[in-house]
DNA sequence: CTAATAATTCAAACCGCTTTGAAAATGGAG
DNA sequence: CTCCATTTTCAAAGCGGTTTGAATTATTAG
């Protein structure tokens, strides 16, 4: 059933339908009832791509996952991160698009969904220290916000970031706290924007306590299980091995348990781990106890936030544009206790 | 720029660049060649609501994910899931529509997304033993392929499937080789199909050697690293406790290790593990030796071939309805060896 | 009761593409 | 050089909505 069917049904216009089932003040609400019950009834809904091509507004928004910045790996934070966004979609009558690219084709995507109408707006996640996509993004016009920040960039976007580099000052202070001295940072891919505010927030603390650096027990990579199993293992059969590791997802500390184990170590004794915690909704850090003591930050949330400000900007597009800065909390789990002698 | 204004640039009729841009043989190589290049130069690309109003196709599939089915939890599978079918829907230029819908919502999604033209094709994920959805999707027509198989449907559907029984009764046979006669299963939510599935592998291979059932050594629910835990906690604490234990993913497998170590027990010794691996790209299951031995199946590829299936189907309506069932892979790991008298 | 004003409703234009049926251009045969 | 068949190009009619400006109807004031 389209409109025209429906008008002639109802012996009404078009015009007055649709003003009717867009909220227009300009019909009466006796008529409005009347066409409401006969658009259930006859089970009408407009059909998307007339309106698209009628009010110049796709109602999508697109997500972009780059094969460059996950090389063939996806990010296990996407589907909660997505999830958030959604919720916030669905609220508003969004429909979420969703596109993985490869390297190539990177600065054409964007360009492309624009050009075509076939989003209203994007979401940039992982942006690099120093990203190229959102200098394009914002020559292109296109309305956009980023999950995270962009060090280099002096562009001004929109963005909604966890405080990653505060998050990992409390962490290191806390196990500088206990008294330790070799603390190891498994972080992210170095490229990554947020890896770096981590690694600046561990050097801030340690260097505020006069503790030098060491190059050793600072790697990063794709934050895998594997990945961090690896590392712990080769930094803790080191001569000098660290007493305490901060990882920056679960999932890595998951692989740094499973390396400490395997040594006979026990965690929270020779071995203290912090790890940075999303929330992710599969991986629970423990009830009553968390299993890691933990920077806690829900990337759900920032899902929600993210897609709200992004609507914001497209329904008001000469609004200032907005920045949210969440301060992740510490928490206190099982993995961390004094140096040992 | 828009079909009117590059006709008007080139002094030729938006027909000859519609047909020249998309292929059609009524037009001269030359002209092709000159209206190519016009377009790349002028940055020209077809607005897509108006190519979907003219052509009636959306040129894009929708995904939707049940809150009913995932309990606000979004599945750890999904990530690499939709990677694969993305990597189809690209090379076929389709795009991706994602929607997470409310319990309440969802038979209605599917109707709404038809009716409004927003997709041309649906993929189900997660089905349930008895699934409406199938049925639904059924009766309204639209082509959609099912990532797993609903076992009390006798719709006629495409489908999508790793053989999780005979994988859960190869993994049960090789425990029972290695002398296991307590077995038990830490499973996905009861009421999803590939659940009941592994179950029922399970079953056989035990019935099949003469051990029956232990109803206590079967759980089932939302396959997190803390149910893991928990459940195997508890299983072990009992009188009786199992010497081997079956988990649905890796996400439970690790909560399983965790509930073994922190019980002073070693992996492959007191217990061993099972799982299902669906090779989720950020949790490799070790390197040269994995860490759990597993029923192996890539999810990625999974939704490679259910996108293809769907496209095929949007694009050739009478093909007869395909189904793909994948065998899974045992890959012994360093988490089992034969039972401890 | 009429005129002026406000509240409703409508016909038609438009959004930008695809596709049909007809027209123009080209080529080959006689 | 004409005629017919074949290639190539085109104008116009949708596709199904939204929106504008005008027309109709209802309401109020005088």
């Amino acid at each position: 059933m389209n409109l025209r069917q429906l008008s002639e049904v109802l012996g009404v216009s078009q015009t007055t339908i649709s003003r009717a089932l867009n909220g227009y003040p300009e019909v009466s609400e006796k008529t409005r009832q009347r066409i409401e019950q006969a658009a259930r009834k006859y089970n009408y809904s407009p059909n998307r791509g007339a309106s698209t091509l009628a009010t110049g507004r796709s109602m999508t928004i697109g997500h972009v996952l780059s094969e460059a910045t996950s090389r063939e790996l996806v990010n296990p934070i996407f589907g909660d991160f997505i999830a958030g966004a959604s919720e916030v979609y669905k609220a508003n009558k969004y429909d979420m698009l969703f596109s993985l690219v490869k390297n190539e084709e990177e600065s054409d995507i964007y360009n492309s969904l624009l050009r075509r109408g076939v989003v209203d707006g994007v979401v940039l996640q992982a942006p690099k220290i120093s990203d190229e996509r959102i200098d394009i993004l914002e020559k292109l016009g296109i309305p956009f916000v980023v999950h995270g920040r962009s060090s280099r960039s002096n562009a001004n976007y929109s963005w909604v970031d966890v405080n990653n580099r505060s998050a990992f000052r409390r962490a290191t202070e806390f196990l500088l706290d206990l008294g330790h001295r070799k603390i190891a940072l498994i972080n992210g891919l170095a490229t990554l924007d947020f890896a770096q505010r981590r690694y600046l927030g561990d050097c801030e603390a340690l260097e505020s306590r006069g503790v030098a650096v060491n190059g050793n027990l600072v790697k990063g990579a794709e934050m895998t299980e594997v990945y961090g199993y690896m590392v712990a293992k080769e930094m803790l059969l080191q001569k000098s091995p660290p007493t305490a590791i901060l990882t920056a997802s679960m999932i890595s500390a998951i692989g740094v348990r499973r390396a400490v184990q395997e040594l006979g170590l026990t965690l929270g004794k020779q071995v203290s781990i912090v790890t940075h915690d999303d929330e992710l909704s599969y991986l629970n850090n423990g009830q009553q106890i968390p299993i890691f003591t933990a920077t806690r930050s829900s990337v759900r949330k920032a899902g929600r936030i993210a897609a709200q400000m992004l609507i914001d900007r497209i329904e008001n597009p000469n609004a200032p544009r907005a920045e949210m800065l969440l301060e992740a909390e510490l928490v206190l789990g099982a993995s961390t206790g004094p140096v040992q002698q």
